[in-house]
Formats: structure tokens, C-alpha cells, sequence
RNA sequence: GCCAGAGUGGCGGAACCGGCAGACGCGCGCGAUUCAAAAUCGCGUUCCGGAAACGGACUGAGGGUUCGAUUCCCUCCUCUGGCACCA
């Protein structure tokens, strides 16, 4: 015990020394002449906010970085990049918060925060750094744009936009979450005004299809589907007549054409143009007065799911393709404008929102599909919509088909006819794709009287922000550059005319949209990136990052990623082969009702009481952040233990892949870990070199066979409880057990995990002439993995009764004859008869007596 | 409402393909060291009964399949996340 004092672990000294030693060497370049096969890990692109990073943060980052290591190790050459998400929103409200200029701010963040990951000691590749701001970047996001506007991607189009009236700004409706504002949580209107969009939609069947490609957890797919939402069906065209005798087609969208003799009504979206120009004259009002008001209504209102059902009767009459009846045409909010056709029929028999607006306005309920599986009343009449299978009634010829069948028959007999057609509507929607703000990408177009949208030119992007004072939103719904008579008013690049910019600027997204390709040549002048490179470092092998991601960043850089392949400019069409989310972690908050604020845990009184009203306390298990007060500052705690031992907690608090609670003590255990690893190397390498002792040589091969199954199954937390086993066992074996192959075999295992400490020791005492990271991976032999003696459990009847050691590889019937000879075996089926005995040679027995 | 995921000691969690439930760590208890404390080291620690030997119970609840179920099947409960009038 004396002599471990001599190894004293101090990370405080050694993980500065081996950092600043791996940037001198450039330990983490990753280099595209390397011949060995490459490994592709990134890590989400962060934001480089003003609150720095809390140990909630450490978790993606150490769990990429460890897996990059252990890449390296493999013998790949790894690309582990980093930079910053510096445009949008967040940044330019957190300058103005700060009363700084948004340029000034994020330099400083991205300093801080730089900063910050440095500590973490992860092989980044910091030679590849870049932000979205950059304009040698933005250029290029720019660049891209005009691309995407020449194949008619982008586009303007007045439409009704999401408003927030905090923000001032539009929002795109992935930025509106039950109606309110994703980021200031204010309730959202609708306004009217021109905006950029993307043409995403074109894409929906590859972004659906080509998810099957992608080794990706089911969840994110599976989101990914709900939100592209594509659902078969078919149009079936009705025919209208306005009151001035004009006749109008009005098709449909509907997934059971089957139930089309079940249409009692129709209704359409109260902004569908046939609205107001079919209903009769004295209901003219009535529509119009229902539409503006729909049009005004918050989303918050309109979307709340349990919301009655509102709408009014145009007078008007629609005609049923398949039989000629009339039928009223009515117009109601449940009806959404921008889905399929933005009017539907209506079978309240059938469907449980057209059954509920039929019974509260009155409206007839005729059953056509006839299934005994409906609720019904005692006079037989239907309790409630029937939505599933069954025979087609009432509907003349069909009459008798199944309804799976009769969805492809009536679609037929009305296709003859011009008057239906099988289609796919989808839940995707054309992405809004400009912000009314200054921080942001300016979006590279003059609009000219006479020519019209003009591209800028190539050689004259990047078209920079301009330097302004005054950066803060109009409230008008303009950006501020629109206030810059200077920057605005140019000469059309086409005719030479006055002409005046976009002043519109692009979307935080934008620049996420394709950073992880910048990322291979991030000096390229030429364009975007170097084909050359692209092709030898892309797709991406392993994306580590948040949840929060599934939908919006990761379908839209698989859209830039498609569009850029359709240009001819990748080989791929997906950029992010395989996909990782890591749980987030989670601490416990403190809110008080009455003071209204979340309290920080060491403030809080005993018995969890407000230190202020003293009245309790709500107490929650939370995402970790600044807001509420529960966040954990890594600077302390690497301070106290070192960023090895931090890493290592990050890994152990639980599977990666759930949400964990951090504790304050957990670390310890990982701290003393080290502490104690540390000194064991030490103490070993002192003894001179002896071969490995039976069960330390088995210790060493089933840590080997245990951490690199469990790294190629992401299973972190149990593959740092291995070497705790590990360690356990091999200090109850002497110094002198140990041989050097073994030290040297582990401390390459650690490297991994805990990079500095495990450099440190390939050097001292392991005396390595070069990084551990240029060692190979070490290799372990099954069989020497196992035990030479193990114990099985006996059971009897299932219970276990005793247990029975038996060399490695005892065949059955020793098994069989050393558990029935066992004195407590013995005793239970003394007085029975054996029936059966159960042998599984490796695992047990089981004696089962009657 | 629909679709995922989860429910195991005081706590975080482990358990290969159906084979000793509770690995590993925290916490706690006892002991060593210390003038003392911290740190460190050793031993113990699912629960109930028992001084102990030992016996019994136990993976959200109930049922089923099986020699044997945390694991497979059915019914139900709870929690978390996503979607939510998308015809």
C-alpha cells in the first residue's frame, strides 16, 4: 500500500502536456494520401451559444470521439471533424440580448466555445475548421442556391406564412409546434407574404424510398415517414355549379373511393377558391364572414385536436360522379386547404370526423360498407363511424364487393369516365426557405422591372452582409437590409438597369445542409468542395448527434445531398450512412410556484423547500440546461478529476442510447478507476517482464473480446464496467503475474476511453517511442478468454439447489453424475422419482423429479 | 386517439440465442489506517424470517407456453418521446 503513493495519479498535469503535444505533432490530421481504408465520424453540427457547454454536451461528443479512437486503432484513417453553426436566429437574439454586434458575438462564442472542447480531448481535426459564416463558405451555400433556383427548386410564392409576433418574423412550419413558436413559445398567426421556397416536395417519394438504405434507428425513420406522410388514394372529380349556372369540376382526395356512395356531402377548405364563388347568393356572406375568420384564427385554435367542428352550408350542390346525386357542399375548417385538393367528400358512415360534423349539423348518415364488427344502435342504425373493412351496400353494381377490392374497382369504372384517377398525396410540404432577419446567408438574386429574378453571377458571390449598426427586425415583416438603400438598390447583372436585391436572407438550416461535405476539402476555391476529396472521405460513416435532429436537419440535408448528385457533383445520394442518438442527460430541477423561478440545486433548502417562501418545491428529472438551472459546468469537475475521468462517467452513467440522470458522486467511482489503473501499470512495469499467470492471462483476453464487442455494439456503459472487472481481478494477482504484453495490451483497450492517461502510460512506464494511437489494436483468443473450471448451477424442479465446479468443456454425463452426487441435490429428491434431468453442457442442470 | 421506446435492489444500471436475476458503479454498514478527519484499503450489502445453518419471496399486474421466462405469446396498468382533423 506504501509504494502506491509513488503513483500518484494527477491528470491536471498530464492531459495539458499530451494536448498540446498531439497539436504540435498533428496527431489528428486526417490525411487524404493515408492508404489505409477511411472512417468518416461526425459529429452534429453544433451552435456555438453564449451559455457554454455543460456535461450534458460531453455526452455526444466523447461517445463519437471514442469511437473515432477506436477506428484509429483498427487502422483507419480517421476524419473527425469540427466547426460551427454560427448563422440564424439563436445567434442574432443572443447578440441582441448582449447589445453586440452578431458578428462580434458569435467570434466570441466560437472562441469560448472552442475552448471548451478542447478539454474534452478529442481527436479533432481542427485544421478543417469553418463556420457557416465564414464568407468563404457562405459563398458557396450561396453558390449551391442559385444552383437550386436553375432547376426550379427555389421559387417565390405568396402564400400564408406563420407569424411570429415576438420574433417578428415568418417561421417555417417545422419552426411552429402546436401552434407556437419553437423558439419564444408565443401563439403563431397567419399572414400573407412572398416567400422563398424549396421545392422538397419533388423528393418526397426518393427521401421516403431511399430510407431503407440507411442503417439509421428505426424511430428517426419512422419519423421520417410520418412526416413525409404519403398515403394512396385516389381524385375523384365532383362537378359544382355556381349560382351564375357555371359549372366547375371539384375533385377530391380520398383513400376510400370505396365509400363513395356513402358521400352525403362535401366540404372544402374555407380558403379553396370555389368557397365563396359557388355559394348561393344569400349564403355569400355567411362563407366569406366563416373564411375570414378561419383565416384569422391562431393555429394554436385551429389545429387543438379536440376543437368541435365548426363550418357552414354554401347552398350550393355538388353531383356524385358515380351515381349523379346532389349533394350540399359545405365549407369547414377541418377541411385543410393544402392537403390533397383541399376539399374532401364527406362519408360520415365511414370516417369519424365527417361522422361528427354530420351529427352536429344534421346531415344524413348512410352505411356502405357493412361490416358486424360496427357498433351499432338497437334499431340497427350505426353508434359510430366504421372505419375498417367490409362489403360494399348500397352501391348499385359494386354492391357485394369486398372494400378492399372495390377501392380499385370504383377508381377504374371512374377513370373511364375522366372523372377519377388513383394519385399519392403527401403530408410534405414545400419548404419555406427565407427569413425575414439580418443574420443570416443573403439570398444571391436581384429582382429587376424588366428581367425579372436575375441570378447574381458566380464571380461576383459571395454577396457579403453589409456592416450595418442597426440589425434589429423591422416589425414591418422586411429584413433590416431592406432599410440599406446602399446595399439594396444594384444594376441588374443582366440588362444593367436599377435593380434591387433579395433582401430576404436563407435559413439556419442552410448551412447545415451540406457543412459535412465542406468538411473533406475545407480550403477548395474552385467550388463547394473537391471531388476528389468528396469521393475519398464521404459518405459519412458514423453521425453522432441529438434527436431533436430527426426530422428537419437530416431530411433537408438529404435533399441538398440529392440535388447536388443530380447535379452531377457526388456519387452518392445519401450522405449519412450510419446514424447515432445519444440520450440526453438529465438532472433533477427545482421550480417555485410562487416565486416563479427555477433554483439551482445547492440553494435548494432541506426537505426540498423554496429558501425564500419555504413552501416545496417542484422537483422534476430534466434535460440538463442553463434555463433550469440544472446544469452541470464540466470545468469543476475536469478541474477536480481530469477530462479522462469525466470522459469515462460520460460513458459508464448508462446506455448511450437512453436518457441518464447525472450524479455528482458517479464520478468517483470512474475517478478512482483511473487513480487506481494508473498505479497498477506503474507497479507492474516495475517487476521485471514474467509471462502472464493462468487466470491474468485469461482476465486479459476476455477484457480484450469484451470491450471490442462492445464498442462495435455501442454498448459504452458496459464495456467501461469490463475493465472495473478487469481491474478487480488482475489486483488480486501479484505484480509478478502480470507480463508486459498484458500492460501494454490494455493500456491500448483505454486509449479509446480515456486518451491522455493511456498515452501517458504507453510512454511511462510502457516506454512507447511513438503516440499509443499509432499502435494496433490488440487481439484475444476465445479460447483463452474462458476459465479453466466453472461452476454450474444445479436445479431441482427449477430452484436452484447447488452448485457443482467442473473443468471447461465437461461433457454431459459428468455434468449429469457430479450434480447428482452433490449432498443438496441429493436431499431434495431423496424419497422421489427422477422423471427427467436436463443437461446443458456450459450453463447447468436441472433435475426434475415428480 | 395513433405509432415508437421503457418499467429489474436505497440509486444508476447488468444479464449472449430461453439457462445461477441483481454484473459494474454509487450509496450505505462494519473493520483497517489516522491524534482526528478526508482520502485510501479490506469485508458486507435484493427483500422477508432466522444468531446461524438454512428456508421462502422477487424483474409493473394477471394469465399462458416450457424441465426452466427479465427474455417468447396474450390481456391489462404506468411512464417517456413523436405524430395528432393529412380525408
Amino acid at each position: 500500500m506504501g509504494t502506491e503513493k509513488r503513483y500518484e495519479y494527477r491528470p491536471q498535469e498530464i492531459e495539458p502536456r499530451w494536448r498540446a503535444r498531439w497539436e504540435e505533432t498533428g496527431a489528428h490530421r486526417a490525411r487524404e494520401e493515408d492508404p489505409r481504408p477511411k472512417f468518416y465520424c461526425l459529429d452534429m453540427f453544433p451552435y456555438p451559444s453564449g451559455s457554454g457547454l455543460h456535461v450534458g454536451h460531453w455526452r455526444g461528443y466523447v461517445l463519437s470521439d471514442t469511437l473515432a479512437r477506436y477506428k484509429r486503432l483498427q487502422g483507419f484513417k480517421v476524419l473527425h471533424p469540427m466547426g460551427w453553426d454560427a448563422f440564424g436566429l439563436p445567434a442574432e437574439n443572443d447578440a441582441i440580448k448582449k447589445g453586440l454586434h452578431p458578428k462580434a458575438n458569435t467570434a466570441k462564442n466560437i472562441a469560448n466555445m472552442k475552448r471548451q472542447l478542447h478539454e474534452i480531448g478529442a481527436m479533432y481535426d481542427w485544421s478543417r475548421e469553418f463556420a457557416t459564416t465564414d464568407p468563404d463558405y457562405y459563398r458557396w451555400t450561396q453558390s449551391i442556391f442559385l444552383r437550386m433556383w436553375r432547376r426550379g427548386l427555389a421559387y417565390r410564392a405568396s402564400m400564408p406564412i406563420n407569424w411570429c409576433p415576438t420574433c417578428r418574423c415568418g417561421l417555417a412550419n417545422e419552426e411552429v409546434v402546436a401552434g407556437r413558436c419553437e423558439r419564444c413559445n408565443s401563439e403563431t398567426e397567419r399572414r400573407d407574404r412572398t416567400q422563398w421556397l424549396m421545392r422538397i416536395t419533388r423528393y418526397a417519394d426518393r427521401l421516403l424510398g431511399d430510407l431503407d438504405k440507411l442503417d439509421w434507428p428505426e424511430r428517426v425513420k419512422t419519423m421520417q415517414r410520418n412526416w413525409i406522410g404519403r398515403s394512396e388514394g385516389a381524385e375523384i372529380t365532383f362537378t359544382v355549379k355556381d349560382p351564375d349556372g357555371g359549372e366547375h369540376a371539384l375533385p377530391v382526395f380520398t383513400t376510400r373511393p370505396d365509400t363513395l356512395f356513402g358521400a352525403t356531402y362535401v366540404v372544402l377548405a374555407p380558403e379553396h377558391p370555389l368557397a365563396e364563388r359557388s355559394a348561393a347568393r344569400a349564403r355569400r356572406g355567411a362563407v366569406a364572414d366563416y373564411a375570414e375568420e378561419a383565416r384569422k384564427a391562431k393555429e394554436i385554435e385551429r389545429t387543438a385536436a379536440d376543437r368541435p367542428k365548426t363550418g357552414v352550408a354554401t347552398g350550393a350542390f355538388a353531383v356524385n360522379p358515380v351515381n349523379g346525386e346532389r349533394v350540399p357542399v359545405w365549407v369547414a375548417d377541418y377541411v385543410l386547404v393544402h392537403y390533397g385538393t383541399g376539399a374532401i367528400m364527406a362519408v360520415p358512415a365511414h370516417d369519424e370526423r365527417d361522422y361528427a360534423f354530420a351529427k352536429k349539423n344534421g346531415l344524413r348518415i348512410v352505411e356502405v360498407i357493412r361490416s358486424d364488427e360496427a357498433k351499432r344502435n338497437g334499431d340497427g342504425t350505426l353508434a359510430e363511424a366504421w372505419t375498417g373493412e367490409g362489403t360494399m351496400v348500397r352501391s348499385g353494381r359494386f354492391d357485394g364487393t369486398p372494400s378492399a377490392a372495390g377501392k380499385r374497382k370504383v377508381v377504374e369504372s371512374l377513370a373511364k369516365k375522366g372523372l377519377g384517377k388513383a394519385t399519392v398525396s403527401w403530408k410534405l410540404r414545400d419548404w419555406i426557405f427565407s427569413r425575414q432577419r439580418y443574420w443570416g446567408e443573403p439570398i444571391p438574386i436581384v429582382h429587376c422591372a424588366k428581367d425579372g429574378e436575375v441570378p447574381v453571377p458566380e464571380s461576383e458571390l459571395p454577396v457579403l452582409l453589409p456592416e450595418v449598426e442597426r440589425y434589429q427586425v423591422t416589425g414591418t415583416g422586411d429584413s433590416p437590409l431592406a432599410g440599406i438603400p446602399s446595399w439594396v438598390d444594384v444594376k441588374c447583372p443582366k440588362c444593367g438597369g436599377p435593380a434591387k436585391r433579395e433582401t430576404d436572407t436563407m435559413p439556419q438550416w442552410a448551412g447545415s445542409c451540406w457543412y459535412f461535405l465542406r468538411y473533406a476539402s475545407p480550403r477548395f476555391a474552385q467550388g463547394p468542395f473537391d471531388p476528389k476529396a468528396v469521393s475519398a472521405w464521404l459518405p459519412v460513416d458514423q453521425y453522432v448527434g441529438g434527436i431533436e435532429h430527426a426530422v428537419l436537419h437530416l431530411l433537408y440535408a438529404r435533399f441538398f445531398t440529392k440535388v447536388l448528385a443530380d447535379e452531377g457533383l457526388l456519387p452518392f445520394d445519401e450522405p449519412f450512412a450510419r446514424l447515432f442518438n445519444q440520450g440526453m442527460i438529465c438532472k433533477k430541477s427545482f421550480w417555485c410556484d410562487t416565486d416563479r423561478i427555477y433554483l439551482p440545486e445547492k440553494e435548494v433548502a432541506d426537505g426540498q423547500q423554496c429558501p425564500t417562501c419555504r413552501k416545496p418545491l417542484h422537483v422534476e428529472l430534466e434535460k440538463m440546461g442553463k434555463s433550469k438551472k440544472n446544469d452541470v459546468a464540466p470545468d469543476e469537475l475536469v478541474a477536480e478529476h481530469g477530462a479522462d475521468a469525466v470522459r469515462l462517467y460520460e460513458l459508464f452513467v448508462g446506455p448511450p442510447e437512453l436518457d441518464s440522470e447525472w450524479t455528482t458522486n458517479g464520478i468517483n467511482g470512474c475517478s478512482g478507476f483511473l487513480a487506481r489503473f494508473f498505479a497498477w501499470v506503474h507497479r507492474c512495469a516495475e517487476t521485471a517482464d514474467s509471462p502472464d499467470s493462468d487466470r491474468v492471462a485469461r482476465a486479459r483476453h476476455a477484457l480484450v473480446k469484451g470491450i471490442t464487442e462492445k464498442l462495435e455494439a455501442f454498448k459504452f456503459n458496459t464495456a467501461v464496467s469490463d475493465f472495473m472487472k478487469f481491474l478487480n481481478e488482475v489486483q488480486d494477482a501479484g505484480p509478478t503475474e502480470v507480463s508486459r504484453e498484458t500492460l501494454r495490451a490494455a493500456v491500448v483497450a483505454l486509449a479509446p476511453f480515456c486518451p491522455h492517461v493511456a498515452e501517458e502510460l504507453w510512454h511511462d512506464p510502457l516506454s512507447g517511442s511513438s503516440s499509443v494511437f499509432e499502435a494496433s489494436w490488440p487481439r484475444f483468443d476465445e479460447s483463452l478468454a474462458r476459465a479453466k473450471e466453472m461452476q454450474i448451477p444445479v436445479q431441482v424442479n427449477g430452484k436452484l439447489r447447488a452448485t457443482v465446479t467442473v473443468p471447461d468443456g465437461a461433457d454431459s454425463a459428468t455434468l449429469e453424475k457430479r450434480a447428482l452426487a452433490e449432498p443438496k441435490v441429493a436431499a431434495q429428491i431423496s424419497g422421489k422419482s427422477v422423471k427427467r434431468v436436463v443437461v446443458v453442457p456450459g450453463r447447468l442442470v436441472n433435475v426434475v423429479v415428480g
